[in-house]
DNA sequence: CTTGCGGCCCATGTATACATTTTCGTTATT
DNA sequence: AATAACGAAAATGTATACATGGGCCGCAAG
């Protein structure tokens, strides 16, 4: 397929691989929080022109990880620790609300069936040990509970909120994982997540939406002490979370 | 080519000004959910270039109005009567949220005290007969006291989502105000309202918090019931409500 | 009639020159 | 010394020409 040369493979047009470009930047703290792009020579350092910049940024204005500032222009978003708690609560207040629509209006067997499938599968990541986990698939299998548990709300608004809220990179459901960290107490939120997951489907099927919203809502507090920690406790552990670099001391 | 004639009225940018004018366009049903916005021909009735059109749109889709397509391009966003309904039902979540945090964490004495103080403005707008009420200043008074509401959260965040929860006109607080219409129903709505307004209040000083959210949560149902009214039994009504246009049938 | 290919058209993407506004240092005036 | 006013530099706003690419139509082959 694929003959055309292009020096840019992965997106097509300059804006689109600005995006990407910047927001790893932005994530990556080499553009800290604050910071004022500036057109002229941001452009010239992206080696494209004004114009696919200025679109780019607009986008990540959308996105939520820069803001205009009011004389015109750009300016790297900037998140206090209170912000990066409140964010997260307002995901899991968001994701509550999904779980307790579903709860409320009722969800299609299929589509039960299909997180249920999840979060069967999720178990299988679980060794024979405690704090035995396969870190890569319990990455993916999360995303995809969450993902499929704001479409349970049968409403594409909540489902799109859901998704922006968790667009904050700090704020999403992936946002710390444990990975190869050696922290017990990282390792055992596993298993009470987990725990949380099953929790949350059963009361969806139970019809029991108070208790969905709430399990969710707590759900939600694990990304939230573990995020407490890398930024209270350990702070070597920062550059482990995308995006905790845009968090202001 | 030069023209240096600039008949800049309202705003300073010609972006600015464009924001405005599609808002209206859209709001006012000129340019129908669904509609793509091709920017030559658009560009050209507005008297500006694609640039400023552009950026414009860019802010239009920030603020929801519009969605860009995935070939390209912006198109108007389009709402069902459930995506309403839904969008009612998450401002009303989030008002509850920012209440909760306000009862949870504690307000300052002022701002508790500007908050009573809207309130009992408030009382003053009815007359001493039921139905007597002075709307412009119910209005006006009704939007401080839910932007002070969000505030009472004293975080940054969650009032920024709340306002942006509001955003959509039929979403905010002050979609349906009754204004004249002589229905007996919307007219007691607003004594409905009012006894709620307080409550939240008294709730949140009184450290109330899961009461002060629910509160929150069901004065948004007034704006849900008047909505639905418009929508299911008087149709003449939509065009009193900003925004309703863009609901499809 | 179907299907696949080629090319044209049109809409968006991009670069760039020019216009306007903002910013900030400097100077003049009190 | 404080401040108002000015102006130059720099930053964003705007117009426009040109590039690119996807979709549609027609034609020709099967």
């Amino acid at each position: 397929m694929g003959r055309k040369i292009m020096k840019q493979a992965a997106s097509k047009t300059h804006a689109t691989r600005t995006v990407i470009e910047l927001r790893k930047k932005i994530l990556g703290g080499e553009l800290p929080g604050g910071t004022r792009l500036y057109e002229v020579p941001l452009a010239e350092e992206l080696e494209i022109s004004r114009t696919p910049l200025r679109d780019a940024m607009s986008r990540l204005a959308e996105e939520g990880l820069l803001e205009r500032a009011r004389s015109g222009g750009f300016v790297v978003r900037q998140f206090s620790f209170a912000d990066v708690i409140d964010a997260i609560e307002i995901r899991g207040v968001l994701e509550g609300t999904a779980a307790r629509l579903a709860a409320e209006r009722g969800v299609k067997p299929e589509a039960m069936a299909s997180i249920q499938a999840v979060v069967k599968e999720l178990d299988g990541v679980f060794g024979a040990n405690p704090g035995e986990v396969e870190f890569e698939a319990y990455s993916e299998l999360n995303a995809r509970f969450h993902a499929e548990l704001a479409a349970l709300s049968g409403s594409k608004i909540v489902e799109k909120e859901v998704e922006r809220a968790a667009r904050l990179p700090f704020a999403s459901p992936s946002a710390f994982l444990p990975d190869k960290t050696d922290i017990a107490a990282f390792r055992r939120s596993l298993n009470i997540a987990q725990e949380q997951h099953r929790a949350i489907v059963q009361a969806i099927a139970a019809r029991e939406g108070a208790r969905a919203e709430a399990l969710a809502r707590e759900h939600a507090r694990i990304a939230r002490r573990n995020i407490e920690y890398v930024l209270l406790e350990d702070r070597s552990l920062i550059e482990r979370v995308p995006g905790l670099a845009l968090v202001v001391a």
